[in-house]
DNA sequence: CTAAAATTTAGAATAATTCTAAAAATTATT
DNA sequence: AATAATTTTTAGAATTATTCTAAATTTTAG
């Protein structure tokens, strides 16, 4: 887990290692702010809210989460790396993976001057 | 433009008539709670910001508007109201349509049961 | 082991939005 | 038109998610 971290640039502190050890499990997770603070309570991890919120947003500009905003509100971290793509169920505020061969997009449109894509995000709300 | 409202279900008010016309001048838009409060204290409309945000709303919930969200916080209203995708300038935060032929999707993955598409969102951001 | 630097934290601050309940405007009824 | 009933608007309070602050703690470096 700390070479995890290190190679993203990251210092692996206590907190920082026991957040990752909770949501780097090898499965696909779209977690809220509140579902890691509850997720760390259950594990006994001493921590703040404040923290959660450092740690989670270090992870994302390092890129070891991605950010996915659907909603004004909450925001969700998304640990699966892999280009995809999202449904979003209104009713649940829940967010599920589409493998990105599952759509089929091509002909992207000529960009404004002096710049770069920075991400495509596809989300189908249901 | 009261025809334009009653033909989607909303009485006709003396705001609602100020904002509708404030927006629905003929060009696409995409504006924020603040930029509409902005434009309406520009026209000396004497509002509130709780009938600015009940006005919004209810414009996109009764589909005179479609409200678009790229960043947790501040939301966006589009009074472009055919199908395109969005361009979002990050540092800018600032939205630019896409035309809907500009990006070619083809192939949508099943949808899970009892399900059916609301809306399909692509935001390219820059 | 100690000093310096970085991280964590509790609580305050901020920002966008929603809620509340009273006032004003609109619509319906006489 | 006058009055009653309903809907809308409003100011300000409340809420929610998030960020800031500055002190305490942990981690790293010497």
């Amino acid at each position: 887990m700390d070479s995890m971290l290190n190679k993203h640039g990251i210092r692996p502190t206590k907190i920082r290692r026991a957040i990752a050890e909770l949501l780097f499990d090898g499965t696909d997770k779209h977690v809220s702010v509140d579902d890691v603070i509850d997720l760390a309570r259950a594990q006994k991890i001493k921590t703040s809210v404040a923290s959660v919120y450092n740690t989670l947003n270090q992870f994302a500009v390092a890129g070891l989460l991605r950010k996915v905003t659907v909603e004004q509100g909450r925001a969700f971290f998304d640990t699966n790396l892999s280009e995809h793509h999202h449904f979003y169920f209104e009713d649940e505020e829940r967010l599920e993976d589409i493998p990105v061969d599952a759509i089929n997009i091509s002909g992207l449109p000529k960009l404004p001057k002096g710049r770069r894509i920075k991400s495509i995000d596809v989300t189908i709300r249901i």
